[in-house]
DNA sequence: AGGTTAAGCGCG
DNA sequence: AAAGCGCGCTTAACCT
């Protein structure tokens, strides 16, 4: 891999301005319609939910007010109080009304009226008022100087935030849709950051899973929690799955064990497991803290770099999130680079083969491209191999592919 | 009237 | 004392 910052300048950051552009311009179809169908069906929701808490509290507020939250919660109902905010405020967010809903009713229906607000405001209200009248599509801003770490951002409107967990928040994806004749098609990388650990840290263990095709989660629940990959129980995949990503961004005991809903020595002994088995993980990370605080960056594999000015603090806070920042960085920036590469790779496939598909979104991790329905089968088949070989590392990349009439279907 | 900050939450 | 990284958008609350 070549590693420095003209090459990171000369072969991603300029030939990609050109394909954002041309991707900012195409734009994607968005059907108004179902969006004002679902924007009624969250109002419906809405006021039924806001009529019950009305109901419960006794009282009539404004149930987006923080601070009346708050009053209601821990003054009127004298519900303790978990955590609070930077500011000191009694903290009413989504981990602290989780928690409370299992001993009260109102917290799960404050939740829940907030996710629907949030829907309806951000998402099926504000869309379809940002269909350009020329092209009739959405057209976003993709911003490639805004990261810490390399990847994009995107804008007015943002479209690498549109909901997908929810079944509810999955409708809106359903109203993002190809013209006819045409099909969209997302492809996504899987697992490409706990790869690049595995290409980084050079750990055999963690080399091999991937190379052997198996369950990453699995195949780390079993060693971590013992037994073979493939007779791993629920709760031991879930919690090797939180492991694996909790590494990616420098968490500790206290973050795995609040994660995992288990005690602080329960969640070390999970750690020192880990890295029993997967030894030069821990090496790497000791390493890549250890040349920040000697150089003051780190860089990803293409060479882009990313100064931690803290990272030899004397104020502990400060320090530790410069060192998060370091382990996560190289492995964040390096997949940025990835997907950068293929973009740009799938642009000049795309612009010399006379191919009738275009790109028109990406999602850090994920691509997605409005495909003439008569080459799609073909389409499908180039693209994985563009993608997977963009770049050779010590495992293999692996990416999915979907098709279907809406954002949603092509997952 | 218009801008900023804090809190919260949508996504990878 | 803090305790998992990276973003952008909305509302309320506050400021000029």
């Amino acid at each position: 891999v070549v590693r420095n910052l003209n090459y990171v300048l000369n072969n991603i950051e300029i030939p990609l301005i050109k394909v954002l552009a041309k991707m900012e311009r195409k734009g994607v179809l968005i059907n108004s319609e179902m969006l004002f169908k679902q924007s009624e069906d969250l109002e419906t929701k809405i006021s039924g939910s806001k009529e019950l808490i009305f109901k419960m509290s006794g009282y009539e507020f404004n149930i987006s007010s923080p601070k009346q939250i708050q009053e209601l919660l821990y003054e009127k109902l004298n519900i303790p109080v978990l955590a609070k905010t930077p500011k000191g405020q009694p903290s009413t967010s989504e981990n602290v009304l989780k928690e409370l809903s299992l001993h009260y009713e109102l917290p799960k229906l404050i939740l829940e009226y907030r996710s629907l607000t949030k829907l309806k405001s951000t998402y099926t209200d504000k869309l379809p008022s940002q269909i350009n009248q020329i092209t009739g599509r959405v057209h976003t801003s993709y911003h490639q100087a805004v990261t810490a770490t390399g990847r994009l951002s995107s804008s007015d409107p943002n479209l690498q935030n549109i909901p997908i967990k929810s079944i509810e928040g999955r409708k809106i994806r359903s109203a993002f849709v190809p013209p006819p004749g045409k099909t969209l098609v997302a492809a996504d990388y899987s697992q490409i950051e706990l790869r690049i650990m595995a290409h980084l840290s050079k750990d055999e263990n963690l080399i091999s899973s991937f190379s052997n095709g198996v369950d990453i989660h699995s195949a780390t629940a079993a060693e971590v929690f013992g037994g073979s990959a493939d007779k791993v129980s629920t709760e031991n995949r879930r919690a090797a799955k939180a492991i694996n990503f909790g590494l990616i961004y420098g968490m500790s005991a206290f973050g795995l064990a609040k994660q995992l809903e288990i005690g602080r020595s329960e969640a070390q002994r999970y750690i020192d497991l880990y890295f029993r088995r997967y030894t030069k993980v821990k090496d790497y990370m000791e390493r890549i803290k250890a040349k920040a605080k000697d150089s003051g960056w780190v860089e990803t594999l293409c060479g882009r770099r990313l100064y931690l000015p803290n990272i030899n603090a004397k104020k502990a806070s400060l320090r530790q999130y410069a060192e998060r920042t370091a382990i996560n960085a190289p492995m964040q920036g390096t997949a940025a680079d990835i997907i950068k590469l293929a973009m740009i790779s799938a642009d000049d496939w795309l612009s010399s083969a006379a191919v009738d598909a275009e790109l028109i979104m990406q999602v850090h991790d994920e691509l997605v491209f409005e495909v003439a329905n008569d080459q799609l089968v073909n389409f499908i088949e180039s693209l994985k191999v563009i993608m997977e070989s963009c770049i050779t590392l010590d495992v293999p990349l692996k990416v999915s592919i979907g098709k279907g009439n809406s954002w949603d279907a092509a997952h």
